[in-house]
DNA sequence: ATTATAAAGTGTAAATGCAACACTTTTCTG
DNA sequence: CAGAAAAGTGTTGCATTTACACTTTATAAT
């Protein structure tokens, strides 16, 4: 039996990338969903995808797709779940592979997403999607949620430079309740690797706020030894 | 544009499955592992796999997967993660997802697992595995370690009735580290969920320990208002 | 029959982590 | 200069988690 042959008598199957991309403004989450003007299901709202291409990873097909919507690179992003059904696609078969990303909503580029027809929903307004992406979003918001709870990626979420009024809120809509502002500004004071710059951000009070930023390597180093 | 045409200019690929397979027996956890006498990679090891068949979504191929090599269906069986490199599979270009499974391996069938030519490893006995296979059996580990602490899956490990002095030891190894007798203890027996069965286990020691067993029904009341 | 053995089973106290809670400071605006 | 609006700051009680050692029971060996 020639080499091949091993895997040519099994199907092929055109595989996607579907991805969930998270902002955070006026204290709420928000994705950026498409209303479709292109077929199949113009009209409807879906999440941003695309098919993956020869050559291409899974990882680099969602950062493509990303990028054409936003112009943005470098993104935080993770692999939530793989969907298989068949008959997920009422065209043709597809398998899809949801990624989620975190933006910071200042940074991207408004004439590409213009373009593609896309807006920023929050959360609580999202409207029915397409095919299987209601629950693809279920479970990219419960990753995400999880992954916050964990390790401080909200942070992507947020300008590089922050107050904490604006993590703290951050942390309030990943979570979806309320937290003591004591308490939190005592565990962030725990955290070596979110430090004061220096500065002070004069928008959003009279007396002013702090700004901090996370530092990478201080991160890095607190799980070296 | 015909409707086909949205997706037939792009590639398709095949679609695999891999599945991490755990077991538990004499205080360790160990997977169940090919040592392939068949080709691609004949005489390496790997982990139980298979093509994505038309018609099947991918959980039902994992499921079936797992079925032609042990025999068991309706196993405790999640997704992990997809591996989509170009080049992870040095043959053809393979999407692959992987499942863990997890068995009472008292249970299995001897036969099929012979005829595969598959042999119960101890986790920290594993040899290299092929492709990619190295990094899935460390995600998959890593993700039922967090599903272990989070809900009590690992009992899909044990008999269906079984001691406390199993089911520590069961954790222990989940865990990697030893766990105070009586605290555990008192953990168990704040969840009402695990009940004594009334019947005695008098195989491992001379006293006899009593049985337990898990019970889904109380389970899932726990999350009803 | 007695004793030795081997695992099962059981409670308390200290320490740590987490949650609740309200007032002062600062600066700008009117 | 008075008022407003957000920033900033510690302590105490409560709950959870951890540390820790002896008794009970049935069998096997003598």
């Amino acid at each position: 039996m020639a080499p091949q042959a091993y895997y040519s008598i099994h199907p092929k199957f055109h595989a996607a990338v579907d991805c969930i991309i998270f902002g955070f403004e006026e204290g709420e989450l928000s994705l950026l969903l498409l209303q479709r003007d292109f077929e199949p299901a113009k009209g409807q709202w879906s999440l941003m995808g695309g098919f993956v291409e020869e050559g291409e990873s899974l990882d680099d097909a969602a950062r493509r797709v990303v990028a054409e919507l936003t112009g943005l690179r470098d993104l935080y992003m993770r692999q939530v779940h793989t969907y298989g059904d068949p008959g997920r696609d009422p065209g043709e078969r597809v398998l899809s592979t949801a990624y989620y990303a975190l933006v910071d909503i200042k940074k991207y580029d408004h004439e590409l997403v213009k373009a593609h027809n896309a807006h920023w929903v929050k959360l609580n307004e999202i409207p029915h999607l397409i095919f299987d992406h209601d629950r693809m979003v279920q479970d990219a918001l419960r990753f995400m949620r999880y992954q916050a709870g964990v390790k401080p990626v909200g942070i992507n979420l947020l300008p590089e430079e922050f107050t904490l009024t604006q993590l703290q809120t951050l942390y309030e809509a990943i979570q979806g309740e309320a937290i003591d502002k004591r308490n939190f500004r005592k565990r962030i004071a725990a955290m070596d690797y979110i430090e004061k710059t220096g500065r002070i951000d004069k928008t959003s009070s009279r007396k002013g706020a702090a700004l901090y930023r996370f530092n990478q390597d201080k991160y890095d180093g607190n799980f070296k030894i």
